[in-house]
DNA sequence: GGATAGCTTCTCACCATATGAGAAAAGGGG
DNA sequence: CCCCTTTTCTCATATGGTGAGAAGCTATCC
């Protein structure tokens, strides 16, 4: 704990208990799980004891010690998205800031791509704004998406057109987009060149769940004549998904 | 806390704190979080600077509190079928004494039942033991799980056959399995009469989690001779089921 | 711009309460 | 039956969690 933020510590040491309940999956003792983790035995009963009571671990019919139905109800609030928005916010202000552009991040909810974050200079004068659900088919954020669809959800998508041209370069063809996609998800990466506004470039990268679905996607955008090479800006993009992902999803080895 | 058990109490109350920000999901100031749940302001914002620092939650690009990347490792290494286990076990040891009858429970892991709880009178006399896997298709567990699976890996399950005859009543033909797993889908249980073993009946219902997927089945064993009616039996079975999604997943709202 | 209101951070004295060693009790094999 | 491990209990100690109040901070409104 290096700044002087008060915490409270008792609730570390406990959590550190829980984890290592859960872990263990109910094999070994409590003494046994005490002593891997450096704590007093009589200590970790009166804790275990205490998640018990309180409905974070149940004693099963073996005595094992499981996950109890209070964590899962905890977890069952939760939202996966919500997580990464929340640990995405400061790297994309990272990014926008090392590349002087505008960040975004947007999910896919019921057809269309969320916009959740926006950041950078200049991200006021692009039109979406944080909240706005716009159409998938003629974005960087929503290309990626789609490609990472799964096959059924696609197909459904596809019969929700017709995809109407907001620019002389919107992919309207519904054929065309499946091979663009398919383009998309081979390369890992999307380009919308001016799809869905004349002249805005950006390019779009996905942020992918440990289990390997593509939760959100990440994009940079510029105006096509401020132009930076997409060799350039590439890598740090998708660098920057990446570490996102260690954020969102990464093992709990906090440094304390 | 009506029993004598040393609980740590600053636990609990941290605790309330995560559930009610999370169950917020962002919307309200710290402030008015506690308000609603009674905690004093400058307590409530210490505890989320604990949870902030330990990576129980995070705070969001507007300064929203959300669940942190810590909580959902935890989620990471949850089994519900664990949780379930757990949380039945209890509640089948009373049903098994209330009709003096075996009562199991089972998962469907990779095509096949896993008995996970066996208890009442005459238990040992049963051929099944807990931990063993068993054929789905000719066990009233087996064909409430398979009634419930996607049709996808239903569809997959099928072609994992041929499915021998234990007994002169076994369903071996594809068709007719199907037929039959669509009944039990329909009415609610699943009925095995002497299909996997000579003379042994019995009642299957499904334990469902809120999403509705069907994560296991409990069923009451009798041999056919010493049969209880249906009528009698069903009823107490599923009301045992609707108690052990409760207990799983019910809400947090325990007595403290 | 000054003022009001609401949220957050800080300080501090009090004492509730978490801690951990040790002993006793309860299992569980061999 | 005895030994070894795990769990429960007891208790003195001082850690450290608490909450009131005040001060800082931002907005929003007139």
């Amino acid at each position: 704990m290096r700044k002087g933020v008060p915490t409270i510590a008792s609730f570390g040491r406990i959590l550190a208990m829980l984890e290592a309940v859960i872990a263990d999956g109910g094999q070994s003792s409590i003494a046994a799980i005490a002593r891997s983790i450096a704590m007093p035995v009589a200590t970790a009963h009166r804790q275990v004891a205490t998640l018990v009571a309180e409905g974070y671990l149940i004693v099963g019919p073996r005595g094992q010690h499981l996950a109890g139905p209070r964590l899962f109800g905890l977890l069952h609030r939760l939202d996966e998205k919500q997580i990464i928005v929340g640990c995405a916010a400061p790297l994309l202000h990272h990014l926008a800031a090392d590349l002087g552009t505008v960040v975004q991040l947007g999910t896919f909810d019921s057809d269309m791509v969320t916009y959740r974050i926006k950041t950078g200079e200049g991200a006021s004068a692009l039109f979406t704004r944080v909240g706005m659900q716009l159409e998938a088919y003629c974005s960087g954020i929503g290309k990626v998406l789609l490609a990472h669809l799964p096959e059924a959800q696609l197909r459904a998508y596809l019969d929700t057109g017709p995809f109407p041209a907001l620019t002389a370069r919107t992919i309207t063809d519904p054929e065309a987009l499946v091979a663009e996609l398919r383009l998309v998800l081979q390369q890992g990466f999307a380009v919308d060149d001016g799809e869905i506004a004349e002249g805005l470039y950006c390019l779009a990268a996905p942020v992918t769940a440990p289990d390997g679905r593509v939760l959100a996607a990440i994009s940079v955008s510029q105006m096509a004549d401020g132009m930076r090479p997409a060799e350039q800006v590439l890598p740090v993009l998708q660098q920057t998904a990446r570490k996102i992902e260690m954020a969102a999803f990464g093992t709990s080895n906090l440094p304390k």
